[in-house]
RNA sequence: GCGCCUGUAGCUCAUUCGGAUAGAGCAUCGGCCUUCUAAGCCGAGGGUAGCAGGUUCGAAUCCUGCCAGGCGCACCA
């Protein structure tokens, strides 16, 4: 049951694989000697810790599963199976408890070798061999570049980060990405904001209109463009309007887009445009930088356009003979993989919808030669999934490699009152704010601590109170106890290191000392699950119940005892838990303090 | 109206892809610092898992219906 030491992957719980093969064996042996009826194709055999400490460390629910088909209670053929289990010192005792259950009890030996694994590989904490060195790719936040990130981006940052960390610690090659939407309108939009701030600041009369970008970071932006080019943008007299009908918002707020651009001129008009753009990008990036959350490839929209994407696409897309005309408008046929409706790519005015934009960029993330594809979007963008997956098929590229994941918005409240957040009017809490306020552990911690797939009510004013007693550093504590003790064990017996205990591990024979050895033996199943199920929030839960096992263990019994070895030994079963509370808090973005 | 998601303690949320007595934190109440960090520990109260059926050894989990909420149903992104 012993793994070498040297070995780079850490056990995804080799313990557990020995007792789920050691069961199998014994159901092979049960079916040769006609014991059992026991099915042609097997379930596969449950190995899981009990949620309750007295069944034992393992449990098994194999004998419930084979009941029926033996034809015998679940006890008998628990039992039947028990019998057949060959001895094996590390397994102290075995029962079979009702309604079935197999109840695997483990000498505390075997048990508290994971901390020898631990400590003499701790590069491999917390890694398995999941994703066998797959390629995936992790494309998230995406927000588009016409304001600041805020308190609902936060989730999708904080989860995407979390999820990239899983990914590569479950074996899996990751690259992160985000997509930079800076072409389309409402690009334009922020650009004509800008330019009409910059002409206000120059002292014209300027009519701003009420859905342009109205937040006071537009007014900065402005200011930085007249630093740099000075009255470049100015116009002495600007081209007529034209008319739109009464009432219709959106169209009067295209004609001024079009003023804008005959004004300025195409080469003045990209220059503006471009400068918004990237002074937005920069503030986005310093944010998420802030935040701890970096990305591998920034992917510009624009780029797509420029390098031609856009029109491949459109040609492969329209060979494949799902695509026709309609009313001046070109359409996709999705209904024919299963969409509500068909789609269209190129408007009557020519211009290509975002969803054509998305057919190429889809297609060009394939053509990376990724195995897997992630795309972390809003809830509110699930409709959009099928489109989609619609253009792959029509491609044929595999729709089965893209795997959308839905992060619900947060509600903002404040003050016990729903606050509607858009980009478009200003009123938004943002993700630098929310730093600010409660720090970005706190913040890092709440996002992720909760499954990303549940709406999710945020609080601003109890995010704040509780930014005092979060439990995140609840975690931190445990992590700053345990090299609090070290420091204090170096200090008053001139040395402390963690590997010294290795040969007295079986003095650890107290409960929770066992207790505390079956949580660590857990953890890289743990991360691999998490990972697979794409679930950060299991980590949050674990690392929960480690800091819980470990502030009852030092309340409970003397680390720092005048016995040498036991002192050791204890040291050494800290420097575990300290090691995987890191790696765990580290999977989150959140830090693992020396002191607090 | 149609589609997707969600209803668990007073509040915020878990519940190891159908398992054993549904658990934490906050809040409330009662204990524990002359010994390694009290941002901690120990204990108490608090539940018809929205409601009603069904499936089976066994359901918060799967199925059906109803109720309630969120989101989406553009030649916007």
């Amino acid at each position: 049951m012993r793994k070498p030491p040297s070995q780079v992957v850490a056990s995804e719980s080799s313990v557990k694989e020995q007792l789920r093969s050691l069961v199998e064996h014994a159901l092979s042996r049960l079916a040769s000697s006609g014991t059992l009826d026991l099915p042609e194709a097997l379930p596969a055999v449950a190995m899981d810790p009990p949620r309750n400490p007295t069944h034992g460390d393992f449990s098994s629910n194999i004998g419930l599963l084979l009941a029926k088909h033996c034809r015998k209670s679940p006890l008998a053929v628990a039992e039947a199976i028990v019998g057949a289990i060959e001895a094996d010192p590390d397994i102290e005792k075995l029962e079979v408890v009702a309604p079935g259950f197999i109840n695997f009890h483990l000498r505390q030996t075997a048990m508290i070798n994971i901390v020898d694994t631990l400590l003499r590989a701790p590069e491999a904490c917390g890694k398995s061999r999941r994703g066998a060195g797959r390629r995936v790719q992790v494309e998230f936040v995406s927000a588009n570049p016409t304001g600041p990130l805020h308190v609902g981006h936060g989730r999708g940052a904080a989860y995407g980060a979390a999820l990239a960390n899983l990914l590569r610690a479950a074996g899996f090659e990751v690259c992160t990405e985000y997509y930079v939407n800076d072409a389309g309108r409402q690009m334009d939009i922020l650009a004509l904001s800008v330019w009409l701030r910059y002409l206000a600041q120059a002292g014209a009369e300027v009519d701003f209109p009420g859905n342009g970008y109205r937040g006071d970071y537009i007014i900065d932006i402005a200011a930085e463009l007249a630093e740099r080019f000075g009255d470049r943008f100015r116009r002495a007299s600007l081209p007529p309007l034209s008319p739109t009908p009464e009432g219709d918002d959106e169209g009067a707020l295209d004609a001024r887009i079009a003023q804008c651009r005959a004004a300025l001129g195409e080469a003045d008009y990209r220059t503006l445009h471009g400068f918004a753009c990237q002074s937005i990008l920069d503030g986005i990036r310093a944010d998420l930088k802030l935040f701890g959350v970096e990305f591998d490839e920034w992917y510009s929209e624009r780029s797509l356009v420029d390098r031609g994407c856009l029109e491949e696409a459109l040609v492969k897309l329209r060979a494949s003979g799902f695509v026709y005309g309609d009313g001046g408008a070109e359409w996709f046929r999705s209904t024919h993989f299963g969409d509500e409706k068909d789609r269209v790519l190129v408007r009557e005015n020519g211009a290509p919808t975002y969803f054509a934009s998305d057919v190429a960029y889809h297609s060009d993330k394939y053509a990376r030669g990724f195995d897997q594809i992630i795309n972390i979007w809003g809830a509110d963008h699930h409709g959009y999934i099928p489109r989609v997956k619609a253009s792959l098929s029509a491609l044929n590229l595999d729709p089965g490699r893209l795997e959308v994941l839905l992060v619900q918005f947060a509600s903002l409240f404040r003050g016990g009152e729903k606050v509607h957040m858009s980009t478009r009017s200003g009123q938004f809490v943002t993700l630098k704010e929310l730093i600010e306020e409660v720090g970005v552990d706190a913040a890092r911690y709440f996002y992720t601590s909760r499954r990303s797939d549940q709406h999710l009510d945020f609080d601003l004013d109890l995010a704040k109170a509780q930014s005092q007693d979060n439990p995140v550093y609840y975690l931190q504590y445990a992590h700053a106890r345990i090299c609090s003790v070290f420091r204090q064990i170096g200090q008053s017996r001139g040395r402390c290191e963690a590997l010294d205990g290795l040969a007295h591990l079986a003095l650890l024979v107290e409960k929770r000392e066992h207790h505390l050895a079956g949580l660590l033996t857990r953890y890289a199943d743990v991360v691999a699950s998490a990972a697979e199920q794409r679930e950060p929030h299991a980590i949050a839960n674990f690392l929960r119940e480690l800091a819980t096992e470990y502030h009852a263990y030092y309340n409970a019994h003397k680390i720092n005892v005048d016995e040498a070895a036991l002192r050791e030994a204890r040291v050494a079963l800290c420097a575990a838990i300290r090691l995987v509370l890191a790696h765990g808090l580290a999977l989150l973005g959140v830090s693992a303090p020396e002191e607090m």
